[in-house]
RNA sequence: CGCGGGAUAGAGCAGUGGUAGCUCGUCGGGCCCAUAACCCGGAGGUCGUAGGUUCAAAUCCUUCUCCCGCAACCA
């Protein structure tokens, strides 16, 4: 296994606010890296903002600031939303920073040099009061701006082009090899049928026709177009090619770190062909696992401006904690596979597992507890109780399972894990009925019980940790476990936990009315 | 024939050959430690359509219908 790990999320795009599936994509890359902490390794996180591009420039012009100006004032939405998020990323990276924008430069020329990049055409179709190229099929059999409506012509731009022919078969020969490279494997298929097996086809990678973006060198005329400037992201912020690349020694070019892109599936491509080219053109060593994740939809597709349908994530946390917001987003949608946001499941999800589930757990132990024991938990006498070895072997097999799926970067199934203890807890209550166990006297049976029930809160807790950023800490406080023993090797052996002192406080999630914040979240989606 | 994904109980989903599952809702019961929470049980599905392969198909092949996403910057 890997010493140290190096995880990113896209770099976003300021034209406009970040919504919940940006949230998304960051809150799953943030348990990832949790995750890696906590299990002991060397983590860097990086996450970031891709500045440039025409669109910008547009955008910037219609606010009537400097585009420049107008990132800086966007990207600052993205501070603060990271931050009310408690996402723990190292860095982040902008690609207006003067050394990305010298390190792009500077890979530019190199590929220029060696052949891999040279000065062609752009053909497509044009539309002059728009000012934009278009494709075959954006501009359909009508030949109309996708945009305007209005007809278009068949032009041309000078560009550079990234001679992808170079690297077809290398790139081939890697999936091949690695065939973890990109999950879930529908995404590989789709990369190679779609896309590669047609003929792939140059890459354009600078413009003439905008101005926001990184020089070329070698000729002024050109911005380097998007891909090659947002990608290489995930080099320049670790240093490549500047003064000090410590990082990159250490995160990129060694062997014992494992690398993962989380990325989005509109965006597969890119990461999955273009990169790795870029990579090897360069003569760098290529990241471990693509992990496309699906896209959270809206009940009426996805979420666009137009159709109203965006969710703010900033009134959500206000509302509902950063707890209920992250856990959400973990726990909805499946590996991979697109999810549906609705208000109805966000209320439903919170009352049913974090109230219901695990916050009541909590709450009815600590009481037990206190009225049994006089909050002293009992010490751990292994299994003494008809019911206690079943739930300690589900409790390391849990364990076991949670690790799993993280190490597979399944976040939601190492959820589902950590929960199937929580439930199986509540039955281990109803099973062992603690309070005719009180009445018949039955001592060494109660204290049993209550050691298995605060063993598997702690259990619960220390794995919840990369998900839930708070969850875990009160509970650790109301159940008297300090620092020493919150250290994820512990979780290998059972009966950890005994002789703390509770602490009974506050129900760790209150339980929310739904037909009440079902109407508030729709506010909130029609005023976004 | 541009590419891809989907169609399974009222809702949302899992399930890649061998008696249809999960969560919520619903109905009934239990319990009383707990945030009217927790536990158990019932009802509810001819697994989109039409064919085929097979001893056996939600699962493999083919036809059709309908939804959705992508198609050089909305994760």
């Amino acid at each position: 296994m890997a010493k140290r790990f190096y995880i990113t999320t896209p770099i976003y795009y300021p034209s406009a606010k970040l919504h919940i599936g940006h949230a998304y994509c960051t809150v799953l890359t943030d348990t990832l890296a949790r995750y890696n902490r906590m299990i002991g390794k060397e983590v860097y996180f990086l996450t970031g903002s891709d500045e440039h591009g025409q669109k910008i420039e547009e955008n910037a012009k219609k606010a009537g600031k400097t585009p420049q100006q107008f990132v800086d004032d966007i990207v600052q939405g993205f501070y603060r939303l990271w931050e009310k998020l408690e996402i723990t990323n190292d860095q982040f990276i902008r690609t207006t920073h003067p050394r990305h924008m010298a390190t792009v430069q500077k890979v530019f020329s190199h590929l220029l040099e060696k052949g891999d990049i040279y000065l062609g055409n752009y053909e497509g179709w044009y539309c002059t009061p728009c000012e934009s190229f278009w494709t075959d099929t954006q501009v359909g059999p009508l030949h109309l701006c996708p945009d305007c409506g209005r007809p278009v012509q068949r032009a041309s731009e000078e560009s550079y082009f990234f001679k992808t022919q170079n690297y077809v078969d290398d790139l081939l020969k890697f999936y091949d090899e690695n065939p973890k490279f990109i999950t879930p494997l529908s995404r590989k298929n789709e990369m190679i049928n779609t896309f590669i097996k047609p003929g792939l086809s140059e890459l354009a990678v600078s413009r003439t026709s905008f101005d926001w973006g990184i020089r070329v060198k070698e000729n002024e005329r050109h911005v380097i177009y998007v891909w090659l400037d947002a990608l290489t992201n995930y080099i320049t912020a670790l240093g490549y090619l500047s003064e000090d690349a410590t990082l990159f020694d250490k995160f990129w070019q060694n062997e014992d770190t494992e690398i993962v892109h989380v990325l989005g599936a509109d965006i597969a491509r890119f990461h999955a062909i273009y990169w790795p080219m870029f990579l090897e053109a360069l003569n760098l060593r290529l990241p471990n696992r693509l992990f496309v994740h699906g896209l959270l939809m809206m009940k009426d597709g996805k979420m666009s401006k137009s159709k109203g349908n965006v969710v703010d994530p900033f009134p959500l946390v206000d509302r509902y904690g950063v707890d209920a917001v992250r856990y959400y987003l973990a726990r909805e949608t499946v590996f991979g596979s697109d999810g549906q946001f609705t208000p109805e499941q966000f209320v439903e999800r919170f009352n049913v597992d974090l109230v219901n589930d695990f916050g009541n757990l909590l709450n009815r132990t600590v009481s037990m507890i206190d009225k049994y024991f006089e909050g002293v938990i009992p010490v751990y006498h292994g299994v003494v109780t008809a019911f206690d070895q079943d739930i300690e072997d589900l409790a390391l097999n849990v364990v076991k399972e949670y690790t799993d799926a993280f190490t597979d970067l399944k976040v939601t199934d190492g959820v589902i894990s950590a929960f199937k203890l929580i439930s199986a807890s509540n039955k281990y209550i109803d099973n062992t009925k603690p309070w005719e166990l009180a009445q018949a006297n039955k001592t060494d049976d109660l204290k049993s019980v209550m050691n298995h029930l605060a063993n598997n809160l702690y259990i619960a807790g220390m794995l919840l940790q990369p998900i839930l950023v708070h969850a875990p800490e009160k509970l650790f406080a109301q159940l008297g476990i300090d620092n020493s023993i919150q250290k994820f090797d512990l979780l290998k052996t059972y009966g950890v936990i005994g002789g703390q002192k509770t602490n009974k406080g506050e129900p760790l999630f209150p339980r929310l009315k739904v037909a009440d914040e079902v109407a508030f979240i729709k506010e909130l989606m029609n005023h976004a």
